[in-house]
DNA sequence: GTTGGTGCAAAGGATTTGCAACTTG
DNA sequence: CAAGTTGCAAATCCTTTGCACCAAC
């Protein structure tokens, strides 16, 4: 989702309370510049003087996945605030092996290429995750 | 790698020893249906009278990977046998929602067109992976 | 006989569960 | 006020580390 406001859409839509932590941890995914865990949302709103118990960002997070509000980012661990809108099975990364910056998108031909793999071995293909892993504009030809 | 004697092959060339837990563990991943985690090695080991620590485990599948014997399935969490020749940095899967049926492939299109799309963010990729999620041959159809 | 590999114990994280108390709509 | 959420304690599971012993080459 691109937005707060449009989260906060999806959330009242699928019939989920607006509630407290769940506003947090949407403003802690929004702010953030890479991929975080749960306890990095936790010790970043400690540091505004907000306390989450960590099961409840745990829960919190498992949800805004099922509602592709965030993802999971397998390569780097962590989870990243989706920001594509409704682009129903198809998440695909960049993901920087070094500083972490992340770029999500969505390509149909890549789909459609998958797909047709897909059958020639039987399968029938519902969701797209891909991942590519390298290094983003500002950490080329840095040497470290 | 295709076949257990040319995983065996990998090992020696590269100078690593044969030991008899790599040997096992390669058999395990080999026979395996589905992605397997460091305990269900252990576990499938125990029932056939052989015990092997699990931190060993863990440092094999670590060496595997490292040489490209075995992947580790992110979405799924667990380990399977790598089934192709040396593809580099491709890795990609299709994999059973229902059953945990996997396919292992690799496609230079695919890898091409996530490196032209990376280029238009400035990133440069140097590993793809990708996960298709859906139902295998077996099981569409069945109702649960 | 060396060197690399394994086993063990133990530590440290990560994740989950059950239940009582609280909030949101 | 009722249903859905959260907080807490604790259990469980996953993964890593250090070091002494052992096996493969």
């Amino acid at each position: 989702m691109f937005d707060f406001q449009s989260s906060i859409q999806v959330l009242r839509t699928k019939g989920y309370k607006l509630t407290r932590p769940r506003k947090r941890v949407l403003e802690v995914l929004a702010q953030a510049q890479k991929p975080v865990s749960p306890y990095d949302i936790q010790k970043v709103l400690q540091q505004r003087g907000e306390h989450l118990n960590h099961v409840t960002i745990y829960r919190i997070l498992d949800l805004f996945c099922l509602l592709n509000l965030a993802h999971k980012v397998l390569s780097f661990g962590g989870f990243v605030k989706c920001t594509l809108g409704e682009e129903e099975g198809c998440h695909r990364f960049m993901v920087c092996r070094q500083c972490g910056a992340l770029r999500e998108f969505a390509d149909k031909a890549l789909c459609d290429e998958e797909n047709e793999i897909a059958q020639d071995f039987g399968f029938r293909t519902e969701q797209h995750f891909s991942e590519g892993f390298g290094l983003c504009s500002n950490c080329q030809g840095q040497i470290f």
